[in-house]
DNA sequence: TACCGTTGTAAGCATGCGCTTACAAGCAGA
DNA sequence: TCTGCTTGTAAGCGCATGCTTACAACGGTA
Protein backbone atom coordinates (compact mmCIF):
# COMPACT_ATOMS: atom_id res chain seq x y z
CA UNK A 1 0.00 0.00 0.00
CA UNK A 2 0.96 3.59 0.01
CA UNK A 3 0.88 5.10 -3.65
CA UNK A 4 4.13 6.76 -5.54
CA UNK A 5 4.81 10.17 -3.14
CA UNK A 6 8.45 9.98 -4.72
CA UNK A 7 9.57 12.87 -5.97
CA UNK A 8 9.66 16.39 -4.31
CA UNK A 9 8.92 15.37 -0.51
CA UNK A 10 7.49 19.05 0.07
CA UNK A 11 4.84 19.60 -2.07
CA UNK A 12 1.25 20.50 -1.14
CA UNK A 13 -0.49 20.66 -4.58
CA UNK A 14 0.87 16.62 -4.80
CA UNK A 15 -0.39 15.35 -1.61
CA UNK A 16 -3.47 17.06 -2.28
CA UNK A 17 -4.27 15.25 -5.29
CA UNK A 18 -2.45 11.94 -3.74
CA UNK A 19 -5.52 12.37 -1.18
CA UNK A 20 -7.87 12.97 -3.76
CA UNK A 21 -6.71 9.98 -5.26
CA UNK A 22 -7.29 7.75 -2.73
CA UNK A 23 -10.45 9.31 -1.51
CA UNK A 24 -11.91 9.07 -4.98
CA UNK A 25 -10.56 5.04 -5.30
CA UNK A 26 -11.86 4.20 -1.75
CA UNK A 27 -14.94 6.03 -1.67
CA UNK A 28 -15.94 3.97 -4.86
CA UNK A 29 -14.84 0.87 -3.40
CA UNK A 30 -16.12 0.65 0.11
CA UNK A 31 -18.43 3.74 0.02
CA UNK A 32 -18.55 6.76 2.27
CA UNK A 33 -19.00 5.25 6.03
CA UNK A 34 -17.22 2.06 5.73
CA UNK A 35 -14.23 4.36 4.34
CA UNK A 36 -12.16 5.59 7.26
CA UNK A 37 -9.82 9.02 7.24
CA UNK A 38 -6.90 6.91 8.27
CA UNK A 39 -7.57 4.50 5.15
CA UNK A 40 -6.90 7.46 2.94
CA UNK A 41 -4.48 8.83 4.32
CA UNK A 42 -2.99 5.55 4.39
CA UNK A 43 -3.53 4.50 0.56
CA UNK A 44 -2.10 7.89 -0.36
CA UNK A 45 1.00 7.68 1.47
CA UNK A 46 0.57 10.72 3.92
CA UNK A 47 -0.53 11.65 6.84
CA UNK A 48 -3.84 11.72 7.90
CA UNK A 49 -3.80 15.22 9.84
CA UNK A 50 -2.89 16.72 6.40
CA UNK A 51 -5.93 15.58 5.33
CA UNK A 52 -7.88 17.76 7.79
CA UNK A 53 -5.64 20.61 6.98
CA UNK A 54 -6.14 21.03 3.10
CA UNK A 55 -9.83 19.64 3.22
CA UNK A 56 -11.15 20.58 6.76
CA UNK A 57 -13.27 17.42 7.05
CA UNK A 58 -14.12 13.96 5.48
CA UNK A 59 -17.49 15.29 4.41
CA UNK A 60 -15.42 18.33 2.19
CA UNK A 61 -13.70 15.47 0.49
CA UNK A 62 -15.99 13.82 -0.38
CA UNK A 63 -17.98 16.57 -2.23
CA UNK A 64 -14.35 17.63 -3.59
CA UNK A 65 -14.37 13.73 -4.75
CA UNK A 66 -18.20 13.43 -6.19
CA UNK A 67 -18.19 17.12 -7.91
CA UNK A 68 -14.46 16.52 -9.68
CA UNK A 69 -15.26 13.00 -11.20
CA UNK A 70 -18.96 13.87 -11.91
CA UNK A 71 -18.23 17.41 -13.72
CA UNK A 72 -15.28 15.37 -15.70
CA UNK A 73 -17.56 12.55 -16.87
CA UNK A 74 -20.27 14.48 -17.68
CA UNK A 75 -18.58 17.20 -19.56
CA UNK A 76 -16.51 14.56 -21.84
CA UNK A 77 -19.85 12.57 -22.78
CA UNK A 78 -21.70 13.78 -25.60
CA UNK A 79 -25.62 13.32 -24.74
CA UNK A 80 -26.39 10.75 -27.18
CA UNK A 81 -23.56 8.59 -25.61
CA UNK A 82 -24.74 9.02 -22.26
CA UNK A 83 -26.95 6.84 -21.51
CA UNK A 84 -25.03 4.15 -22.93
CA UNK A 85 -21.94 4.87 -21.26
CA UNK A 86 -23.59 5.40 -17.82
CA UNK A 87 -24.91 1.85 -18.37
CA UNK A 88 -21.35 0.15 -19.23
CA UNK A 89 -19.97 2.07 -16.63
CA UNK A 90 -22.27 0.68 -14.14
CA UNK A 91 -20.99 -2.33 -15.41
CA UNK A 92 -17.57 -2.87 -14.63
CA UNK A 93 -16.73 -5.73 -16.66
CA UNK A 94 -14.63 -3.37 -19.14
CA UNK A 95 -11.25 -2.33 -18.04
CA UNK A 96 -12.34 1.66 -18.29
CA UNK A 97 -13.24 1.45 -14.08
CA UNK A 98 -12.80 5.24 -13.83
CA UNK A 99 -15.70 5.54 -15.59
CA UNK A 100 -18.27 7.15 -13.94
CA UNK A 101 -16.92 6.73 -10.45
CA UNK A 102 -18.44 8.88 -9.18
CA UNK A 103 -21.99 7.26 -9.88
CA UNK A 104 -20.83 4.20 -8.24
CA UNK A 105 -19.35 6.16 -5.38
CA UNK A 106 -22.64 7.87 -4.57
CA UNK A 107 -24.28 4.42 -4.69
CA UNK A 108 -22.22 2.76 -1.95
CA UNK A 109 -22.66 6.16 -0.08
CA UNK A 110 -26.23 6.51 -0.34
CA UNK A 111 -28.05 7.05 3.38
CA UNK A 112 -24.95 7.77 4.97
CA UNK A 113 -25.50 11.38 5.98
CA UNK A 114 -28.26 14.35 4.67
CA UNK A 115 -25.06 16.22 3.47
CA UNK A 116 -23.62 12.96 0.99
CA UNK A 117 -27.38 12.37 0.04
CA UNK A 118 -27.55 16.19 -1.13
CA UNK A 119 -24.28 15.81 -3.08
CA UNK A 120 -25.92 13.15 -4.85
CA UNK A 121 -29.08 15.01 -5.79
CA UNK A 122 -26.36 17.67 -7.21
CA UNK A 123 -25.06 14.90 -8.97
CA UNK A 124 -28.23 13.35 -10.66
CA UNK A 125 -29.46 16.66 -11.90
CA UNK A 126 -26.96 17.27 -14.01
CA UNK A 127 -27.27 13.72 -15.18
CA UNK A 128 -30.76 14.32 -15.56
CA UNK A 129 -30.76 17.62 -17.27
CA UNK A 130 -28.90 15.97 -19.87
CA UNK A 131 -30.72 12.99 -20.30
CA UNK A 132 -34.14 15.38 -20.48
CA UNK A 133 -32.55 17.09 -23.43
CA UNK A 134 -32.91 13.73 -25.31
CA UNK A 135 -36.98 14.02 -24.84
CA UNK A 136 -39.74 16.23 -26.51
CA UNK A 137 -42.03 14.61 -24.28
CA UNK A 138 -44.20 17.33 -21.91
CA UNK A 139 -43.21 15.12 -18.82
CA UNK A 140 -39.62 14.83 -19.84
CA UNK A 141 -37.95 15.48 -16.48
CA UNK A 142 -39.86 12.74 -14.80
CA UNK A 143 -38.86 10.18 -17.33
CA UNK A 144 -35.52 11.55 -16.87
CA UNK A 145 -35.53 10.76 -13.51
CA UNK A 146 -36.96 7.41 -14.06
CA UNK A 147 -34.78 6.22 -16.72
CA UNK A 148 -31.47 7.44 -14.07
CA UNK A 149 -33.52 5.51 -11.24
CA UNK A 150 -33.01 2.89 -13.57
CA UNK A 151 -29.19 3.51 -14.52
CA UNK A 152 -29.09 3.24 -10.32
CA UNK A 153 -30.75 0.05 -9.60
CA UNK A 154 -28.77 -1.59 -12.34
CA UNK A 155 -25.41 -0.46 -10.67
CA UNK A 156 -26.64 -1.52 -7.12
CA UNK A 157 -28.23 -4.97 -7.76
CA UNK A 158 -24.39 -5.35 -10.10
CA UNK A 159 -21.91 -4.06 -7.73
CA UNK A 160 -22.98 -3.69 -4.33
CA UNK A 161 -25.69 -6.84 -3.91
CA UNK A 162 -23.74 -8.03 -6.76
CA UNK A 163 -27.27 -10.62 -7.37
CA UNK A 164 -27.21 -13.45 -9.78
CA UNK A 165 -27.95 -13.41 -12.51
CA UNK A 166 -27.69 -9.69 -13.34
CA UNK A 167 -24.27 -9.44 -12.00
CA UNK A 168 -22.86 -12.36 -14.08
CA UNK A 169 -24.81 -10.96 -17.38
CA UNK A 170 -22.27 -9.80 -20.09
CA UNK A 171 -23.16 -5.97 -20.86
CA UNK A 172 -24.02 -6.48 -24.13
CA UNK A 173 -27.18 -8.52 -23.40
CA UNK A 174 -27.72 -6.05 -20.11
CA UNK A 175 -27.23 -2.86 -23.03
CA UNK A 176 -30.00 -4.93 -25.93
CA UNK A 177 -32.31 -5.24 -22.82
CA UNK A 178 -32.13 -1.90 -21.10
CA UNK A 179 -31.22 0.89 -23.82
CA UNK A 180 -34.37 0.58 -26.10
CA UNK A 181 -36.37 0.44 -23.47
CA UNK A 182 -35.17 3.66 -21.68
CA UNK A 183 -34.92 4.86 -24.99
CA UNK A 184 -38.35 4.29 -25.66
CA UNK A 185 -39.84 5.23 -22.21
CA UNK A 186 -37.95 9.02 -23.12
CA UNK A 187 -38.88 9.15 -26.66
CA UNK A 188 -42.52 8.01 -25.75
CA UNK A 189 -45.58 9.97 -26.83
CA UNK A 190 -47.89 10.41 -23.15
CA UNK A 191 -51.23 10.49 -24.10
CA UNK A 192 -53.73 12.58 -22.52
CA UNK A 193 -54.57 10.41 -19.41
CA UNK A 194 -51.00 9.99 -18.52
CA UNK A 195 -50.43 6.10 -19.84
CA UNK A 196 -48.10 5.90 -23.13
CA UNK A 197 -49.38 5.01 -26.38
CA UNK A 198 -48.04 1.54 -26.52
CA UNK A 199 -50.51 -0.48 -24.48
CA UNK A 200 -49.09 -2.86 -21.83
CA UNK A 201 -50.86 -5.96 -23.62
CA UNK B 1 -40.85 7.73 23.15
CA UNK B 2 -40.99 4.16 24.04
CA UNK B 3 -43.45 2.02 22.58
CA UNK B 4 -46.59 1.32 24.95
CA UNK B 5 -45.07 -2.00 26.82
CA UNK B 6 -48.02 -2.43 29.30
CA UNK B 7 -49.26 -5.09 30.30
CA UNK B 8 -47.39 -7.72 31.96
CA UNK B 9 -43.71 -6.62 33.05
CA UNK B 10 -42.17 -9.87 32.43
CA UNK B 11 -43.29 -11.23 28.96
CA UNK B 12 -39.94 -12.48 26.73
CA UNK B 13 -42.19 -12.73 23.70
CA UNK B 14 -43.61 -9.26 24.16
CA UNK B 15 -40.16 -7.77 24.65
CA UNK B 16 -38.71 -9.62 21.36
CA UNK B 17 -41.32 -8.14 19.14
CA UNK B 18 -41.17 -4.83 20.88
CA UNK B 19 -38.01 -4.51 19.74
CA UNK B 20 -38.17 -6.13 16.10
CA UNK B 21 -41.07 -3.78 15.69
CA UNK B 22 -39.01 -0.97 16.84
CA UNK B 23 -35.95 -2.13 14.73
CA UNK B 24 -38.12 -2.48 11.31
CA UNK B 25 -39.24 0.96 11.78
CA UNK B 26 -35.61 2.58 12.62
CA UNK B 27 -34.21 0.33 10.29
CA UNK B 28 -36.18 1.24 7.68
CA UNK B 29 -36.22 5.14 8.41
CA UNK B 30 -32.35 5.63 9.14
CA UNK B 31 -31.13 2.08 7.25
CA UNK B 32 -28.36 -0.23 9.30
CA UNK B 33 -25.35 2.15 10.02
CA UNK B 34 -27.17 4.81 10.91
CA UNK B 35 -29.36 2.80 13.73
CA UNK B 36 -27.79 2.48 17.07
CA UNK B 37 -28.82 -0.60 19.52
CA UNK B 38 -29.39 1.94 21.83
CA UNK B 39 -32.38 3.70 19.67
CA UNK B 40 -34.02 0.41 19.24
CA UNK B 41 -34.43 -0.47 22.43
CA UNK B 42 -35.05 3.00 23.49
CA UNK B 43 -38.25 3.11 21.04
CA UNK B 44 -39.36 -0.46 22.11
CA UNK B 45 -38.89 0.91 26.05
CA UNK B 46 -36.55 -2.12 26.50
CA UNK B 47 -33.00 -2.64 27.88
CA UNK B 48 -30.63 -2.61 25.38
CA UNK B 49 -28.74 -5.63 27.07
CA UNK B 50 -31.95 -7.50 26.37
CA UNK B 51 -31.36 -7.33 22.61
CA UNK B 52 -28.45 -8.75 23.00
CA UNK B 53 -29.78 -11.92 25.15
CA UNK B 54 -32.73 -11.85 22.32
CA UNK B 55 -30.87 -11.63 18.98
CA UNK B 56 -27.24 -12.24 19.77
CA UNK B 57 -26.12 -9.43 17.40
CA UNK B 58 -27.16 -6.41 15.95
CA UNK B 59 -26.84 -7.98 12.52
CA UNK B 60 -28.26 -11.07 13.40
CA UNK B 61 -31.09 -8.33 14.74
CA UNK B 62 -31.47 -7.13 11.07
CA UNK B 63 -31.57 -10.58 9.06
CA UNK B 64 -34.80 -11.24 11.32
CA UNK B 65 -36.73 -7.97 10.29
CA UNK B 66 -35.77 -8.37 7.03
CA UNK B 67 -36.48 -12.07 6.40
CA UNK B 68 -39.94 -11.46 8.35
CA UNK B 69 -41.16 -8.35 6.68
CA UNK B 70 -39.82 -9.63 3.61
CA UNK B 71 -41.85 -12.99 3.74
CA UNK B 72 -44.93 -11.48 4.95
CA UNK B 73 -45.44 -9.47 2.20
CA UNK B 74 -44.33 -11.86 -0.75
CA UNK B 75 -46.34 -14.19 0.53
CA UNK B 76 -49.58 -12.16 0.95
CA UNK B 77 -49.32 -10.68 -2.64
CA UNK B 78 -50.47 -12.17 -5.78
CA UNK B 79 -47.96 -12.78 -8.14
CA UNK B 80 -50.05 -10.21 -11.15
CA UNK B 81 -50.13 -7.89 -8.59
CA UNK B 82 -46.50 -7.62 -7.37
CA UNK B 83 -45.19 -5.41 -9.54
CA UNK B 84 -47.63 -2.51 -9.10
CA UNK B 85 -47.72 -3.23 -5.21
CA UNK B 86 -43.50 -3.19 -5.16
CA UNK B 87 -43.20 -0.16 -7.26
CA UNK B 88 -46.32 1.52 -4.83
CA UNK B 89 -44.33 0.56 -1.67
CA UNK B 90 -41.71 2.47 -2.69
CA UNK B 91 -43.56 5.77 -3.00
CA UNK B 92 -44.80 6.15 0.56
CA UNK B 93 -47.35 8.26 -0.07
CA UNK B 94 -50.16 6.49 0.68
CA UNK B 95 -50.61 5.48 4.27
CA UNK B 96 -50.05 2.12 3.92
CA UNK B 97 -46.22 3.06 4.82
CA UNK B 98 -45.47 -0.78 6.33
CA UNK B 99 -46.15 -2.19 2.68
CA UNK B 100 -42.71 -3.75 1.13
CA UNK B 101 -40.48 -2.13 4.11
CA UNK B 102 -38.22 -4.58 3.65
CA UNK B 103 -37.61 -3.39 0.36
CA UNK B 104 -36.59 0.16 2.08
CA UNK B 105 -34.83 -0.82 5.03
CA UNK B 106 -32.37 -2.79 2.78
CA UNK B 107 -32.80 0.38 0.58
CA UNK B 108 -31.11 2.10 2.76
CA UNK B 109 -28.78 -0.02 3.79
CA UNK B 110 -26.94 -1.09 1.25
CA UNK B 111 -22.72 -1.09 1.65
CA UNK B 112 -23.31 -1.26 5.03
CA UNK B 113 -21.55 -4.89 5.60
CA UNK B 114 -20.96 -8.07 3.54
CA UNK B 115 -23.58 -9.90 5.84
CA UNK B 116 -26.25 -7.12 4.82
CA UNK B 117 -26.20 -7.25 1.17
CA UNK B 118 -26.64 -10.83 1.63
CA UNK B 119 -29.71 -10.89 3.27
CA UNK B 120 -30.52 -8.42 0.85
CA UNK B 121 -29.78 -10.63 -2.06
CA UNK B 122 -31.91 -13.37 -0.42
CA UNK B 123 -35.25 -11.29 -0.11
CA UNK B 124 -34.04 -9.96 -3.47
CA UNK B 125 -34.18 -13.44 -4.60
CA UNK B 126 -37.49 -13.95 -3.58
CA UNK B 127 -38.80 -11.19 -5.06
CA UNK B 128 -37.01 -12.24 -8.94
CA UNK B 129 -38.71 -15.66 -8.47
CA UNK B 130 -42.07 -14.60 -8.64
CA UNK B 131 -41.46 -11.60 -11.22
CA UNK B 132 -39.90 -13.98 -13.22
CA UNK B 133 -42.69 -16.28 -13.06
CA UNK B 134 -44.61 -13.73 -15.23
CA UNK B 135 -42.42 -13.90 -17.89
CA UNK B 136 -42.04 -16.34 -20.66
CA UNK B 137 -38.98 -15.08 -22.19
CA UNK B 138 -35.91 -17.95 -22.27
CA UNK B 139 -33.82 -15.06 -20.44
CA UNK B 140 -36.90 -14.29 -17.86
CA UNK B 141 -34.40 -14.43 -14.71
CA UNK B 142 -32.32 -11.10 -16.10
CA UNK B 143 -35.34 -9.63 -17.20
CA UNK B 144 -36.62 -10.44 -13.93
CA UNK B 145 -33.47 -9.22 -12.42
CA UNK B 146 -33.81 -5.41 -14.47
CA UNK B 147 -36.96 -4.88 -13.66
CA UNK B 148 -35.90 -5.54 -10.19
CA UNK B 149 -33.94 -3.33 -10.54
CA UNK B 150 -36.04 -0.74 -11.82
CA UNK B 151 -37.57 -0.75 -8.80
CA UNK B 152 -35.36 -0.43 -6.17
CA UNK B 153 -33.94 2.54 -8.16
CA UNK B 154 -36.75 4.46 -8.10
CA UNK B 155 -37.19 3.82 -4.63
CA UNK B 156 -33.62 5.01 -4.02
CA UNK B 157 -33.97 8.25 -6.19
CA UNK B 158 -37.61 8.92 -4.19
CA UNK B 159 -36.56 7.82 -0.26
CA UNK B 160 -33.16 8.50 -0.15
CA UNK B 161 -32.31 10.89 -2.54
CA UNK B 162 -35.37 12.59 -2.78
CA UNK B 163 -34.52 13.80 -6.09
CA UNK B 164 -37.00 16.01 -8.03
CA UNK B 165 -39.44 15.71 -9.96
CA UNK B 166 -39.37 11.98 -8.93
CA UNK B 167 -39.75 12.61 -5.46
CA UNK B 168 -42.47 14.80 -5.90
CA UNK B 169 -44.21 12.94 -8.64
CA UNK B 170 -47.73 11.60 -7.73
CA UNK B 171 -47.67 7.55 -7.40
CA UNK B 172 -49.92 7.12 -10.56
CA UNK B 173 -48.01 9.08 -12.79
CA UNK B 174 -45.38 7.08 -12.07
CA UNK B 175 -47.11 3.83 -12.29
CA UNK B 176 -48.50 5.01 -15.95
CA UNK B 177 -44.83 5.27 -16.86
CA UNK B 178 -42.76 2.41 -15.24
CA UNK B 179 -45.72 -0.42 -15.40
CA UNK B 180 -46.23 -0.67 -18.74
CA UNK B 181 -42.50 -0.36 -19.32
CA UNK B 182 -41.66 -3.38 -17.52
CA UNK B 183 -44.57 -5.33 -18.06
CA UNK B 184 -43.35 -4.80 -21.86
CA UNK B 185 -39.45 -5.87 -20.91
CA UNK B 186 -40.76 -8.94 -18.93
CA UNK B 187 -43.17 -9.90 -21.90
CA UNK B 188 -41.54 -8.69 -24.94
CA UNK B 189 -40.37 -11.64 -27.26
CA UNK B 190 -36.29 -10.88 -27.98
CA UNK B 191 -35.87 -10.86 -31.90
CA UNK B 192 -32.58 -12.43 -32.58
CA UNK B 193 -30.58 -9.08 -32.60
CA UNK B 194 -30.97 -8.86 -28.67
CA UNK B 195 -34.10 -5.66 -29.67
CA UNK B 196 -37.77 -5.83 -28.17
CA UNK B 197 -40.20 -6.65 -30.98
CA UNK B 198 -42.52 -3.79 -29.71
CA UNK B 199 -40.31 -0.80 -32.24
CA UNK B 200 -39.49 2.68 -30.72
CA UNK B 201 -42.31 4.03 -32.47
C1' DT C 1 24.00 32.17 8.12
C1' DA C 2 19.74 33.33 10.43
C1' DC C 3 15.08 33.51 9.99
C1' DC C 4 10.30 32.13 9.26
C1' DG C 5 6.37 30.51 6.97
C1' DT C 6 5.10 26.06 4.87
C1' DT C 7 4.83 21.13 4.95
C1' DG C 8 4.99 16.86 7.51
C1' DT C 9 4.61 14.00 11.92
C1' DA C 10 3.27 11.71 16.34
C1' DA C 11 0.37 11.52 19.83
C1' DG C 12 -3.88 11.91 21.74
C1' DC C 13 -8.69 13.82 22.75
C1' DA C 14 -13.62 13.21 22.83
C1' DT C 15 -17.21 10.63 21.37
C1' DG C 16 -20.26 7.03 19.99
C1' DC C 17 -20.45 2.43 18.98
C1' DG C 18 -21.54 -2.82 19.74
C1' DC C 19 -21.46 -5.66 23.31
C1' DT C 20 -20.71 -7.64 28.32
C1' DT C 21 -21.05 -8.14 33.11
C1' DA C 22 -22.79 -8.16 37.75
C1' DC C 23 -26.73 -7.79 39.96
C1' DA C 24 -31.80 -6.85 41.33
C1' DA C 25 -36.62 -8.11 40.78
C1' DG C 26 -40.26 -10.99 39.50
C1' DC C 27 -42.58 -15.43 39.15
C1' DA C 28 -43.39 -20.71 39.57
C1' DG C 29 -43.08 -24.93 41.89
C1' DA C 30 -41.96 -27.23 46.30
C1' DT D 1 -41.96 -19.52 52.80
C1' DC D 2 -37.95 -20.97 50.52
C1' DT D 3 -35.54 -22.04 46.13
C1' DG D 4 -34.10 -21.43 41.54
C1' DC D 5 -34.77 -20.04 36.96
C1' DT D 6 -36.25 -16.20 34.05
C1' DT D 7 -36.67 -11.40 32.97
C1' DG D 8 -35.09 -6.65 33.60
C1' DT D 9 -31.47 -3.06 34.87
C1' DA D 10 -27.26 -0.07 35.47
C1' DA D 11 -22.87 0.50 34.58
C1' DG D 12 -19.07 0.26 31.89
C1' DC D 13 -15.39 -2.10 28.81
C1' DG D 14 -12.78 -1.97 24.67
C1' DC D 15 -12.41 -0.12 20.42
C1' DA D 16 -12.69 2.66 16.17
C1' DT D 17 -13.86 6.91 14.55
C1' DG D 18 -13.34 12.03 13.06
C1' DC D 19 -10.65 15.57 14.33
C1' DT D 20 -6.93 18.49 17.02
C1' DT D 21 -2.69 19.85 18.92
C1' DA D 22 2.12 20.54 19.75
C1' DC D 23 6.07 20.04 17.54
C1' DA D 24 9.94 18.83 14.08
C1' DA D 25 11.94 19.24 9.47
C1' DC D 26 12.41 21.56 5.27
C1' DG D 27 13.56 25.26 2.09
C1' DG D 28 13.15 29.86 0.11
C1' DT D 29 14.57 34.64 1.32
C1' DA D 30 17.29 38.35 3.37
Amino acid sequence: MGEDRQGRRRDAEATRQALLDAAAALFTERGYDRTTVRAIAARAGVNQALLFRYFGSKRALFGEVVERSGHRQLLTTQPERLLEMALRGMLPAGADSSGHQALEAFLRSTGSSDEIDAAGRLLGNEYARVLESLSDAPDAPLRADLVLAWLLGVGLMRVVVRKAPLADADPDSICALVLPAARTLLEGIATSDGKTCRQAQ
